[in-house]
DNA sequence: ATTTTCACTTGATTTGCATCAAGTGTTGCG
DNA sequence: CGCAACACTTGATGCAAATCAAGTGAAAAT
C-alpha cells in the first residue's frame, strides 16, 4: 500500500519541486521559455518575493541573474569558494554541511525549494561551508550586490533578507537545542516533525514524505551514527508511530512524535 | 601567583568592560556626561561602526536612542517579548538561552563587549530567547526600524548589518559541528580558545581569561553536565595544559589546546 | 543475468558521559 | 561570627549511544 500512496499528491517526484498544488501548469511549460521572474514564479508566497507589493515585485524580477541546473551530487558551493550570490531553490533538495581540519563533517541544515542558501559567505566573502545537491535541483542565482542595492530601494525587500537571515539564526538556535539535550528518540521525533511540516507548507501530505538524505546525512545533522538513525526508526515503527520503507516514511501518530519531542512530566 | 596575574592588564575588571587597552580616559570620565556616540566610542573598531568612514561615522550617531544598564542576573530580553531593538554590548557580558516547552534550556551563545545581540528577534517580530547579563552591564540601544533606515543610505552600514548576521550564521555552525561531533575535550578545548581570542581581540591577555559564566552554563553551551566540564578542567590541569583557580584560568599550552580540538590522525 | 556497490538493518560489546551522591571552598547574610 | 546558599570537585555506578561486526536488500555496473 506504500506503492501508491508514498508519492506526493500532483507529480510522481514533485516533493523535490517547487510546490505539490497548483504547479501543474508550470511543469507544463517548457522551462528554457519561461521568463526568469519572480514574478510569475509559483514560489512566490515561500521565497525571496514575500510580502512585496505587485509593483515591487515587478522591480525585483531582475535580481535574478540566471537560473542553475545542479545535478545530483554535485555542489552548489563549496568551502572556500568566493561569495558572490544566494541562491533561491526552486526545485531540488540540498544539504550544507561544514568540515573540521581533521575531516569530521557535520551536515548543519536540509534546504528545500522556496528556500535561500549561501548566507554564510557574506561575512568573509567566502563561503564556509558546502552547499550538495541531494537530487536534481535547480536554483536562482541572485548576486548579492544586486540584492544590497534593491534592498536599499525596496523598503518591504530589505525587511525580507533581514527576515531571512534572521530565520535561519533562529533555526540554529533550534538545532543547537536538539544537539546539546536531546536524546536520540527527540532528535529524529524532531526532525521528522519538522520535515514533514516544510513540506506541508509547499503544499505535500502532513504525513507522508520521501526523505532525500541518507540515514548517515541525517544522523549527521542530528549528531547520532546512522545505526542509531536506524535502530530508532525501528522504535518508532514497532511501537506504531511511523510506517517506513526505505525512505518513504509515513507518520501514523503525530501526537506521538510531539509527546517524545516535548515529554510530558508526570509528578 | 595567580592573584596578582589574573587580572586583565589595564583596570582590575577591565575584562569585562570595552576594551582592555587604552580606555582609562572612557573610565575616568563620567559616563553621564558622556555623548551617546559611536564616533566617540572606544569599542568603534569591533561594533557596529567598523569599515565606516568618518563621515559615515558622524551619521550614524544617532542610530543609537540610549544606554542602557543591566544588573547582573537580569534580562536585557526575554523569549516572547516584542522585539524592537538591537543592542550593542558596551561593557559586560550576557549568555543567550532558548528553552524547549517541557522547561529544558540551553546556552546558545556568550556576549562580549562589541557584539551586537538581538538578532533573533527580527523574524517574528519578538524574541525567541532570553539576554541574561551574566555582570552588571551596559548596552546601546539601537532601535531597529533607525537602523534600516541608515543602512538604506549608507552602504558600508547595510555591508555591515549583513555581515553581523551572516557571522552569527557562522557561529553557529560552528557550535553545530562541536556538538554534533566533538568529544567533552574537544568541546571545552575550543571554548577555551575561542574565549581567549575574543577576549585577544578586545586587547587582554592570549593566556589568562576569567569565566564569567558558572560551570553550569559551560555545560549547557556545549551539551555537557556541569560535572563533566569540571572533570574536563581537572583533566586539563592534570596534563598542565591550563591552571585553573575558580574562574580564573590560564591557558599554559594553547598547541596542546589546539591539538585537542583537531586531533592529529598518525597513520 | 550476474556481480559489485551502496544503503540499511540488527546484534553484541564497549565506552563516554550522565546520574547519583558526598564532600569542600567561597560568598553573602542575619 | 556562624549559618545558609551556592559553585564546584570528586567518586561510584548506570545507561544511551558508539563501535564493531555480520548480514539483507535494492540499485547500478558489467
Amino acid at each position: 500500500m506504500f506503492d501508491q500512496d508514498a508519492k506526493p499528491r500532483s507529480s510522481p517526484d514533485a516533493q523535490s519541486a517547487g510546490l505539490g498544488k497548483g504547479n501543474s501548469k508550470v511543469i507544463s511549460i517548457n522551462q528554457q521559455t519561461m521568463k526568469v521572474a519572480c514574478s510569475n514564479c509559483n514560489l512566490r508566497e515561500l521565497c525571496m518575493p514575500l510580502g512585496l507589493s505587485s509593483v515591487e515585485l515587478d522591480r525585483i524580477d531582475d535580481m535574478v541573474a540566471s537560473r542553475r541546473k545542479i545535478k545530483r551530487g554535485s555542489t552548489l558551493f563549496r568551502n572556500g569558494e568566493k561569495f558572490a550570490n544566494l541562491y533561491a531553490i526552486r526545485t531540488g533538495f540540498f544539504k550544507t554541511c561544514v568540515a573540521s581540519e581533521d575531516g569530521r563533517d557535520q551536515v548543519t541544515g536540509f534546504q528545500m525549494a522556496g528556500e535561500v542558501i549561501g548566507l554564510d559567505g557574506i561575512v568573509n566573502d567566502h563561503h564556509t561551508c558546502d552547499a550538495v545537491a541531494l537530487e536534481d535541483a535547480e536554483v536562482c542565482v541572485m548576486p548579492f550586490d544586486r540584492i544590497e542595492d534593491l534592498s536599499r530601494e525596496i523598503n518591504a525587500l530589505q525587511r525580507h533578507v533581514h527576515k531571512i537571515m534572521s530565520r535561519e539564526i533562529v533555526r540554529e538556535n533550534g538545532v543547537m537545542l536538539l544537539l546539546g539535550s536531546m536524546r536520540a528518540e527527540e532528535r529524529l521525533a524532531a526532525f521528522l516533525l519538522n520535515l514533514v511540516q516544510r513540506l506541508h507548507a509547499r503544499g505535500f501530505s502532513q504525513s507522508e514524505l520521501v526523505l532525500r538524505m541518507t540515514r548517515e546525512e541525517i544522523g549527521s545533522y542530528l549528531g547520532l551514527k546512522l545505526e542509531t538513525v536506524s535502530r530508532t526508526f525501528s522504535r518508532f515503527v514497532e511501537d506504531g508511530i511511523v510506517e517506513v520503507r526505505q525512505r518513504h516514511v509515513r507518520i501514523l501518530n503525530t501526537d506521538a512524535l510531539r509527546d517524545i519531542v516535548n515529554p510530558k512530566v508526570s509528578d
